[in-house]
DNA sequence: GACAAAACAGGACAACCGGTCTGTTTTATA
DNA sequence: TATAAAACAGACCGGTTGTCCTGTTTTGTC
C-alpha cells in the first residue's frame, strides 16, 4: 500500500481558494455562495479554508482587495494609461470588453458593481474597500485627461467629471447588458457618448473661441 | 376578559408584507432578507404569509413587478413624460433625485439596479421581469425623444442610444453614490452630461440647419 | 534530531432557513 | 343559518450554513 504524503503549499492553497471564491462571488453572489460548495469546488478543507481566512467576511474582503482590484487594474487602468488619450482609452475598453463578452456569449457583469450593490449596505468595511477601487478607477481616467490637458489636449473638460461619467456609463452599460444578456448596451452607450464628443469634446474650446471672435 | 377578534382583510396583509418586502429587498438584498424577520417586521404570520405568496422567490417576483416596476414609474417615466423634452426630463429626475438624497442623508442605490445585479445571474425568470423594467425604462425615454423630434428637436440624437446612456449614466452614478454613500455622484455626471450636450446636443438642428443655409 | 509553529484534516454543532402541515376563524354565498 | 372556501394562526421539520474544535502532519530552526 502506498503511504499518503502531504505537501504544504500555503501559497498555492490560498490562491486556489481565491480563485474559487473570486468565480463563486461574481456568478452567484456573496450571499448565495456557500463555504460548503466552495470548499468542495477548491478541494480543500474546513481546516485549511479557515486556516487561510478566519471567516467568510475576511475571505470576501480579500477577494475585493486583490482580485476585484486588479481586475479593475488590468482591464481599465492599465489600458487607459497605455491609450494615446484617456478618451481613446475609454473608447478602447468599451469596444475590447463588448467584444470580448460577445465572443463569450454571456454577460457576468463587471466584478465590482455586482459586489458594490450586494455588500455596500451590509457592511462598512466591505463599503469602504469597495469605494476605494471605485475611487482609483475614476482617478486613474481624471489623471490621464489632465496628462493630454498639459500635452495641449482637452481644453475644457473637466477631468473628475469625465472620469466619474466615463465609470458611471460603464457600469451603467454593464448592469444593463447582465440583465439583459446582451452586450449591444456598452456599444450603444459608447456611441452615444461618442456622437456627443464628437461636436463638443477637444473641439470645444475653438467653437467657444469662433462665437466670442464674431 | 375582551375576546380576541380578528378582521381579515386580505389586500392589507398582502400590502403590509410587500412594503415590509421591498424595504428588506432593497436594504440588505434578497438572500440576506430572512422571512423570518419579514414576517416580525409585518407583524404576519407564517400562514398568512404562506397564503399570498407560496415561496420566497414568488413574494421577491411581487415585489419586482409590483413595487420596483412603479418606483421606475414615478420617479423616471412619469416625470420624463411630462417634461418639456426628453434632456430636460432627464437632467430633471437627476437633479430631484440627487436633492431627495442629499436630504435623507444616505444612499440607498436603485431599486431596479439592487435586483438586477443580485438576482439576473440567480434565475431567468427573476433576470427577465426585470429586463423588462429597464426595457420600459429606456423605451419611455427613447419615445418621448421621438415626440421631440416630431416637434422639430432633438435633429440628429438616435432615441434609443440616447435613452441607453441616460439610464446607464443614471445606473452607474447611482452604483457610486450608494458605495460612496455620497449622491454628489449623481450631479457630477449630470454635469458632464450636459455640458456635452451643451455644445451639440438640442442645438444640432439650428447650427445643421444654418450650415446648409449659407 | 528535538521542538515549536505553521499547515492541514475532518468531524461536530448550534443557529437558522424556507417550506410544509394541521387546525381555527372569518367571510361570501345561497 | 348552513356550508364551503378563503384567510389566517402557529407549530414543526429536514436540510443547510458558518464557525469552532480537536487532532495530525509537515516544515523551518537551533
Amino acid at each position: 500500500m502506498a503511504r499518503k504524503k502531504r505537501t504544504n503549499d500555503p501559497e498555492g492553497m490560498r490562491r486556489r481558494v481565491l480563485d474559487v471564491a473570486e468565480d463563486f462571488f461574481q456568478a452567484r453572489g456573496y450571499h448565495a455562495s456557500s463555504l460548503g460548495d466552495l470548499m468542495a469546488a477548491a478541494g480543500v478543507t474546513g481546516g485549511a479554508l479557515h486556516h487561510h481566512f478566519p471567516t467568510k467576511k475576511a475571505l470576501a474582503l480579500a477577494v475585493i482587495e486583490e482580485r476585484v482590484a486588479a481586475a479593475v487594474r488590468e482591464t481599465w487602468i492599465e489600458p487607459v494609461l497605455a491609450a494615446s488619450s484617456a478618451r481613446e482609452g475609454v473608447r478602447a475598453v468599451f469596444e475590447a470588453v463588448a467584444a470580448e463578452l460577445e465572443e463569450q456569449g454571456y454577460v457576468r457583469g463587471c466584478p465590482l458593481n455586482n459586489l458594490a450593490h450586494e455588500l455596500s449596505l451590509a457592511d462598512d468595511e466591505f463599503r469602504l474597500a469597495l469605494a476605494n477601487i471605485f475611487a482609483g478607477w475614476r482617478q486613474a481616467i481624471a489623471d490621464k485627461v489632465r496628462a493630454d490637458q498639459t500635452n495641449g489636449g482637452e481644453g475644457g473638460t473637466d477631468p473628475d467629471r469625465f472620469a466619474a461619467l466615463a465609470v458611471a456609463a460603464y457600469s451603467g452599460a454593464m448592469s444593463m447588458a447582465k440583465t439583459s444578456q446582451d452586450a449591444g448596451f456598452l456599444r450603444e452607450c459608447l456611441k452615444e457618448l461618442e456622437s456627443l464628443q464628437l461636436s463638443s469634446g477637444g473641439s470645444t474650446v475653438r467653437r467657444r473661441r469662433r462665437v466670442l471672435l464674431r
